[in-house]
RNA sequence: GGUUCCGUGGCCGAGUGGCUAGGCAGAGGUCUGCAAAACCUUGUACAGCGGUUCGAAUCCGCUCGGAACCUCCA
């Protein structure tokens, strides 16, 4: 891999709400923790915008030589329906609809999950670890706050101890810039929560009713975890006491992320993340989509463009390409406008991809180096570099990526001679321009079927051309078109591409 | 109500004190059988009002508008 020298990477703590040079613990190895989805239905674009943004920051530390350990898990019990912590679990309401076993709707949305994912390109982590392939770990949790005094229990169900927890020098909110105080006077009162000291102690263990269908046995009786407790005890695990980064989207800062702080320092003592990172969410019409709002569609609905709020279909790659034009700690409103023009965007740089990969370089001693356009190229590869490493800045990486473009069409279409920026910048533009597209940024070409079919088209179009039937070209560009593919004529010859 | 954040040209979207972001759309041009594409040129943008400063979209204050979290949520 040739690409240019590094600069140090920052990115945005949102513990310290500062950009903070990443130094990971045991370079060059990172630990990176990320929350994954409950499975207990299909996920939405909102979601996969999330696993995209990290998806990236995966990408890129890999790409700038870190070996990532990139642990994220799939919530499949303990999350619970509604307010506070008396709803039904999410998973467990769903399988008694459905009259199915708990784990059959488990796996049939963890499929859908994997699918999604795999249709965006975002890869897969190096560990998945499930919350009910971890219940010894979070009993043993439970048994040890108790022991330490950070806990409590209460009718077979155990709870953490807040204010016990502000009491030995914690501060509880300290993430989501809450007080403690605060949270006490603006706190609802919900049902059930008697069983409390404060309301906003949350569960670490739960009591099942006789009708709950996922419990285990527990030294408090049977129950099920709390939502809060898998992640501590699998990225514990998996990372350490203490790792590199933790993410997941901004609705999850409070209260979940906070309570997995409380979690982590209680058990080990320590700190249990470095730099927390989250992910804005994605709007529609302004307002975050989610399920509840009902302003939320499925990616398979994107794609065949099945949806009220969808006025076409538009691809996974069109889709990606338009979440990377903005910066992840941003909101990002959908609009069918906005999805429209990122089509466009996104086809002329995959058509680029197609092109640069199709061109050798030629050397010819006639052309003189053109300095200036060398220095631009060289400078746009860097500043894809230090857009990335400014907290992941895909958006005006994408800017300077266009530049590339540029000049990978000025030589495709024999507007500059290769030779002009000399083998060297040449093979830079060429190398980068790939590796950012398809490593960095996680993109691929959406490859139309049967090219040795337009090829021979494309040969059949020529000869038509030379004897000047323009009825016939009309008829061969129609079909091409049908395609949503395009012919272009350059001086010397012909190709099809991507219509935009 | 509390906490946090946002308001950028026709649309989307970066930028956090002086230097063209970028994409899409529009206009003009080069090229072309005609197109398309490509390339070149092209936009009185920074919610409003005040303040700080030699200089503010960028800092401060107020006003208006919007959002997220505070309750399950990526």
């Amino acid at each position: 891999m040739s690409h240019l020298p590094q600069q140090p990477l920052k990115i945005y703590n949102t513990l310290t709400r500062k950009k903070e040079l990443f130094e990971p613990l045991n370079a060059p190895y990172v630990g990176m923790y990320v929350c994954g989805p409950t499975v207990y239905s299909n996920v939405h674009l909102g979601n996969v915008r999330t696993f995209m943004n990290f998806d990236i920051l995966f990408r890129y530390l890999t790409h700038i030589g870190y070996k990532v350990r990139y642990v994220r898990n799939i919530t499949d019990v303990g999350h619970l329906v509604g307010d506070g912590d008396e709803g039904e679990d999410k998973i467990g309401r769903i399988a008694k609809l459905e009259k199915l076993e708990p784990m059959e709707i488990v796996q049939r949305y963890t499929n859908d999950f994997h699918e999604v994912m795999e249709i965006f390109n975002i890869l897969p982590p190096s560990i998945e670890p499930t919350a009910t392939g971890h219940l010894i770990e979070q009993i043993e949790a439970v048994r040890n706050l108790l022991d330490k005094g950070l806990a409590y229990e209460s009718n077979g169900s155990v709870y953490f101890d807040i204010a016990r927890y502000n009491k030995t020098g914690n501060q509880y909110g300290k993430l989501s810039g809450r007080i403690l105080e605060d949270l006490l006077n603006e706190t609802r009162d919900l049902d059930g929560q008697a069983e409390k000291r404060s309301p906003l102690d949350f569960a670490l263990w739960k009591n099942a009713s006789p009708e709950h269908i996922m419990q285990w046995n527990s030294p408090w009786g049977k129950g099920f975890p709390g939502w809060h407790l898998e992640c501590s005890c699998m990225s514990a695990k998996y990372l350490g006491n203490q790792f590199d980064i933790h993410g997941g989207g901004m609705d999850l800062k409070f209260p979940h992320h906070e309570c997995e702080i409380a979690q982590g320092v209680s058990l080990t003592g320590v700190e249990p993340v470095r730099y927390w990172m989250h992910s804005n969410m994605l709007t529609v019409n302004g307002q975050k989509m989610s399920k509840s709002l009902g302003n939320s569609f499925l990616p398979k609905e994107l794609f065949v463009g099945n949806h009220p709020l969808l006025e076409q279909a538009f691809s996974p790659m069109t889709v990606r390409y338009f979440m990377l034009q903005s910066h992840y700690r941003s909101t990002l409103d959908f609009s069918n406008d906005a999805l429209r023009a990122a089509q466009k965007g996104f086809r002329r740089l995959a058509n680029g991809l197609r092109n640069i990969k199709n061109i050798e370089y030629l050397e010819s001693h006639e052309t003189v180096r053109d300095e200036k356009k060398q220095k631009e190229i060289l400078d746009a590869v860097q500043g894809v570099y230090d857009a990335l490493n400014d907290d992941l800045n895909t958006s005006v990486a994408i800017g300077h990526l266009f530049v590339l473009l540029k000049y990978i069409n000025m030589i495709y279409m024999e507007q500059l001679p290769a030779s002009a920026l000399g083998e060297d910048v040449f093979n830079q533009l060429k190398e980068n321009y790939i590796a950012i597209f398809e490593d960095i940024l996680g993109m691929y070409e959406e490859k139309s079927k049967g090219v040795s079919v337009l090829n021979g088209m494309l040969r059949l179009y020529k000869e038509y051309k030379v004897n000047k039937q323009y009825d016939k070209i009309d008829e061969i560009r129609n079909y091409f078109k049908d395609q949503g593919l395009v012919i272009r004529d350059m001086k010397h010859r012909i190709d099809w591409a991507y219509d935009e």
